[in-house]
DNA sequence: TCCTTAGATAGATGAACGTCAATATAATTT
DNA sequence: AAATTATATTGACGTTCATCTATCTAAGGA
């Protein structure tokens, strides 16, 4: 499995708040003005947040008019849920296939 | 949900190495001096990222001998994942139960 | 055309993180 | 007891990250 593509996802995860809007955006898509009022942070924090979950393939952008819509991308819900099966489940990099007594 | 905890948990897994000494793990304990010889880094620097796992409540750590050996969590693994369906799913911090419209 | 609103970008700053060399601790072996 | 092996801790240093203020772009409305 890919550790370093994997790795980068759940460092976009990583974050409360990055999950908050994770979570916001699991039944439908917001634009940021819906996302900010629920945070303390600034508007350009908010936007360096977005930038990272999309580059971490994790939302997509939509532009209508002046909003731009954030959405979850389905891939990446499958691509998490598999990645944490492969990584679970016995596999070829695990100990007991390398010659390791555990 | 526990936002928090559960960043706390995807950070400490955020990280390549980190990623594969879990695949390592899991299919049965390792002691250190077993996984140490799989990566670059150097002795600290694993004991470091044991630390970061452990505090995590990712690994456990029991003693035999001068050996230390490392052992995925079970609770881990289903927090995991009843961590990840939560977020994924429709639930109350979701916008469409919210007020916003998607 | 000017003003307003939505969002992105740039640059600065402080905090957190990863790493290593050196050292400490603890168990084992000689 | 002294040496060795396994692991942890300390302290330092450079890198990455989160955040802010200020500014910029783009679209819409007056």
């Amino acid at each position: 499995m890919d550790y370093q593509r994997y790795a980068t996802t759940l460092k976009a995860m990583s974050d409360p708040s990055r999950l908050q809007i994770i979570d916001m955006l699991s039944c439908g898509s917001l634009c940021a003005c819906d996302i900010l009022p629920h945070f303390k942070f600034s508007q350009p924090t908010l936007s360096h947040r977005m930038k990272i979950l999309q580059e971490a393939g994790i939302i997509s952008t939509t532009k209508k008019g002046k909003w731009h819509y954030y959405a979850l991308n389905d891939e990446f819900i499958s691509n998490f849920n598999q990645s944490a099966q492969t990584l679970f489940d016995d596999g070829p990099n695990c100990a007991c296939h390398q010659g390791c007594v555990s």
